[in-house]
DNA sequence: CTTTGTTGATTACGTTTGTAATCAATACTG
DNA sequence: CAGTATTGATTACAAACGTAATCAACAAAG
C-alpha cells in the first residue's frame, strides 16, 4: 500500500470511471484533459500495478486494466490523511476556509445542509 | 514558489505558531510530536529558505526563522489545489465522505451551521 | 592560545516522481 | 517468410524528498 502520486490518481480515476480499460483506452480518455505521452501513462500503469493499486487481465495482445482499490475507500483514507496533517483532523476548518474565499456555491451549501440533517438523524435513531 | 512537501510543512506550522524562533525552538517544538534529528530540521529549514517559504535575520549566532507567506493564503490555495484535484472543486464530497464514514463530530456540524448561515447572511447583503 | 562545542552550510545517498525512450515479443502486411 | 507496427517491460534520468552526516566558522572554556 504504497503511495499513490498525483499523476498516478488521475490515471486511476479514469480506471474508476470506465472499468475495465486498456492502455490506449485510458491514454485516450487522459488526452482529453491531459498532454501525456503514451510511454509516460503506460509508466503510471506500471508502477500502479507495482503498488498493487490496480491489477489487469489479459485479452489477447492487450492488458484491461482494473482498479484493485475502491475509489470510495481510497477517497476516505486519503481525505481523512489530508484534513488530519493540515487542519488536525476536523472538516470544518477546511470547509471556513472554502467559505471565506468564495469558493463555496449554492449547490454546496445545499448539500452540506443535506449532510447536516442526515447526521443529526442518524444521532437520533443511534439514541434509540 | 516550489512545491512544499509534506515534512517541510510541519516545520512551517511550528514557525507560523510562533515566530520567529530559532533552529533550536523549532526543534525542541517539533520534537514533542516528530522524531526528527535535528540535522533534518536544519535541512528542512534550509529548503523552506531556499523556497522562499521562510527567512531569517541574523541574532548573534542564531539565525531567527520567520514565515514569509501567511498560513491563511498557503491553507487556501493548498485545500483550494486539493478539493479541485480530487473532487472536481467542491468540498461537500469530501465532506459527505467524511459524514459517512463516521469522522464528522457535534462539533464540526455546529461549525458547518455556523458556516452556512453566514454564507446564507452574505448572499442577503449581496442582493441589496 | 588551543581545545571543544555550537550553529549554519554543504554534501550525501537511497527512494520516489515526472517524463519518457528503448527493448522485446508478438501480430499483421505484403 | 520478412518487414513493420503494436503493446507491454525494462531502462533512463534529472529533480524532489526523507533523512542525515560532515565541514567550516566562530565563540566559549580551560
Amino acid at each position: 500500500m504504497t503511495e499513490i502520486s498525483k499523476t498516478e490518481f488521475e490515471v486511476l480515476e479514469v480506471l474508476w470511471q470506465k472499468q475495465p480499460a486498456s492502455a490506449n483506452e485510458i491514454i485516450e480518455s487522459l488526452n482529453q484533459v491531459k498532454e501525456w505521452h503514451d510511454k509516460t501513462v503506460k509508466t503510471l500503469l506500471n508502477r500502479l500495478v507495482k503498488k498493487q493499486a490496480i491489477a489487469f487481465e489479459v485479452d489477447q495482445r492487450r492488458y484491461l486494466y482494473y482498479p484493485l482499490i475502491e475509489r470510495e475507500s481510497y477517497m476516505a483514507k486519503e481525505s481523512k490523511s489530508i484534513v488530519e496533517r493540515m487542519f488536525s483532523g476536523r472538516v470544518s476548518p477546511l470547509v471556513a476556509g472554502f467559505a471565506k474565499h468564495n469558493q463555496l456555491a449554492k449547490d454546496d451549501i445545499d448539500e452540506l445542509k443535506k449532510i447536516i440533517s442526515a447526521w443529526e438523524h442518524e444521532q437520533e435513531s443511534d439514541n434509540d
